[in-house]
DNA sequence: ATACTCCTTGGAGTTAACTCCAAGTCAAGA
DNA sequence: TCTTGACTTGGAGTTAACTCCAAGGAGTAT
């Protein structure tokens, strides 16, 4: 699979995917004779690992981190594992304070939705419910 | 309220909050005679709310714009609230991806639980199960 | 009055993660 | 063989959002 399809596959440019591959986000990618990537089932699995790793969040640092465990073999299981349970709690905190933007946007937009239709607007529109 | 004592409520610096009120993503606050500042409720909450879009990644021009509107009154209560709509459609597609990411944390981690407790690294662990 | 601490400002510097660029290579088509 | 177009590289540039800094002012303790 050739870099332009792999980009198109996962909506990332061919700049990034190389810088991937540059600093070690993803494993080296196999080339033609000529030097051009041919991206392996292998390879594409790391990429969409890294797409995924990284829309939410998941710093470069530390999946560069975790290609070097792997490659290192089995004797970094449980760093890897120690890794991975690191990475968790950051998206979890940060899924919460996601959820809790969802609950102030949605509140906010209702009470607005409200304004809209009786051009009364109520006093707490900017922030949310007095205690 | 000092700017200290807003800082330590909201976890951040004096820097960033003089940032947002220089830049607009909160409104001016009031200063004593000597031009310090001193935080109203009101301050407070736009402080709040301001740290809580921030913290599912509302971007800081967005805020800016809600304040503008917020500003120049009643006549701006649609505009703010299709500003709201638009700012939730990202973060709940922020929200998606950071669940799909728990999902495929959730997975390895249970993968390597496994491979550290028998010695059996399971092919995937890398990736996701296999289509 | 002097020292100390915390505040102020405008502006420069930093960081992470891309993103762009110039110069060069290679394979395929005319 | 020559052109075309996609690919390659190392390195420089960009962006958003802070973060830091130097110089100076105000209020309080000694």
């Amino acid at each position: 699979m050739t870099i332009k399809e792999v980009c198109k596959k996962f909506d990332i440019t061919p700049d990034t995917l190389r810088y991937y591959e540059r600093v070690g986000v993803i494993p080296e990618v196999n080339r033609t004779k000529g030097g051009i990537r041919d991206y392996s089932e292998e390879d594409i699995k790391w990429v969409e690992n890294a797409v995924c790793m990284r829309s939410a969040g998941v710093p470069v640092e530390m999946l560069i981190e975790y290609v070097k465990l792997f490659q290192e073999g089995d004797s970094t299981i449980t760093a890897r594992r120690d890794l991975l349970m690191e990475a968790r709690v950051e998206v979890q905190k940060n899924l919460d304070k996601y959820q809790a933007t969802m609950d102030r946007l949605n509140y906010k937009i209702s009470r607005y939705e409200e304004a809209v239709k009786t051009g009364v607007l109520s006093w707490d529109v900017v922030n949310i419910k007095k205690d």
